[in-house]
DNA sequence: CATGGCCGGATTGTGCGCAATCGACGGCGC
DNA sequence: GCGCCGTCGATTGCGCACAATCCGGCCATG
């Protein structure tokens, strides 16, 4: 679940947006840490001006907080609160995958097919091992592909920066799943599934699995942080 | 649904967002009109910096579209577009009241109830004067406090912004609700039928009745826009 | 020892100027 | 008359400096 702007925009502010963004979604940038505006400045050699711009931007996504005159930091998480985006995020993708059904145009299908074998192929990487970074880069990228394309096909404009508000946050903790056995092939059979409802034009069945998917996610992730609990301590910003 | 930064913010950026946002829902800014940033900081008597920002952030709620190198306008909404943010509305608020009705404590009782008071007042007032923009301005707010005191008591951190999301851009159309007729009476029977489900706490009925209440919101704004065509193509930016 | 006011460094908020970019207009050749 | 190209004005993107604000520590006082 990338933004929409590319990683090599021409512009420093979209340039610092997208490094700050990955910095924190891979956890360059742990929960609770200051993010200065100088120092990001220097890090990505520019201005304070597109910094903040970034900051800002990140800030109304809900991947940072602000308070006025003091600056911002990477937003924590607590437990309850990841349940809860999740929850919210069943339903929107639930919705956005009802639409695709209703919705999608044939050459939509050619693309969904595309993510799914990628997917697919990611995963079988992903089995053998799934300690390698650029195996869950993969993995982490097909898998945003897969419901990006459900989200073009839902022909709603808005829908996918809504999604976003509510995937983006949690997104920190996304390579806690991998590791979690059985999740895998758990998430390549219900994206097929998702896939055949939404080709078969079946908006209830559609939507039905793409909840039921979200929440499974939901609980691999709680799952594997209450099996860390110093790492959820990490995450929601208490530092020891 | 106001922003939580107060009007008399001492902040220049959030006074421009206060006042660039109120100009947009009110009318004063319409759909596809341009906004010049040095226009606007002569407007609001500041530099262009805050203004950049405050507009930065009306681009990430959804109101205004920006181009790069081209500057910002006004975004324009089919009433396809109108339509499919109702329908989200209506399932994210519909959420957000079964939350409430789960999660809320004895104090919230009393917000909630005063703000329906103070709905069923304004729209005693506006049965006689739907036309008076003072009456108009106060059904707008408390309906909007009603609605806002749902979101604290879901207690979910996020779903205010993302609830947000969906209603700001079609706060422009607001005013043709109150025309219909029998509309404002539908609201106050249905405010009260969501206030008594919430307060029983039974998270369901609540739903049911908030996504009903909503899909009328929607219906009533349809029924108006397309008995104004010539309204509806100037708010969605065909300028004639 | 507890408390409150004061000061200095760090950081954000804002103003302002210059360079880059885009669209419109008009001149040129055909 | 029509399409192409260069120039120009309008506007945004960015860098930079100064002002406003906040936090921590220090000192005086009770």
């Amino acid at each position: 679940m990338t933004s929409d702007s590319s990683p090599e925009s021409s512009n420093d502010a979209a340039r610092v947006y997208d490094g700050v963004r990955r910095g924190i979604v891979e956890g360059d940038f742990l929960p609770g840490s200051r993010l200065v505006e100088q120092r990001l400045a220097e890090k990505f050699e520019c201005s304070r001006t597109p910094v903040r711009e970034a900051v800002r931007r990140l800030e109304s996504e809900g991947l940072v907080v602000v308070e006025r005159n003091r600056g911002a930091r990477v937003r924590p998480l607590t437990e309850h609160e990841i349940a809860d985006l999740y929850d919210v995020r069943a339903r929107l993708e639930g919705y956005a995958a009802s639409l695709a059904a209703s919705r999608h145009e044939h050459a939509d299908l050619v693309v969904l097919r595309r993510a799914l074998d990628r997917f697919e192929r990611a995963t079988d990487a992903g089995l053998r091992s799934r300690d390698d970074r650029a195996v869950v880069r993969e993995l982490d990228a097909a898998n945003a592909e897969f419901h990006e394309a459900l989200l073009t096909m839902s022909r709603h404009t808005r829908i996918r920066s809504l999604v976003h508000s509510a995937v983006d946050a949690p997104l920190v903790f996304q390579a806690l799943q991998h590791f979690e056995p059985g999740e895998l092939e758990r998430s390549a059979t219900f994206h097929r599934l998702i896939a055949d409802a939404v080709t078969a034009r079946e908006p209830e069945r559609a939507e039905r699995l793409m909840v039921e998917h979200v929440l499974q996610g939901r609980d691999t992730l709680l799952a594997g942080l209450s099996a860390f609990d110093d790492v959820a301590d990490l995450f929601a910003g208490r530092r020891g």
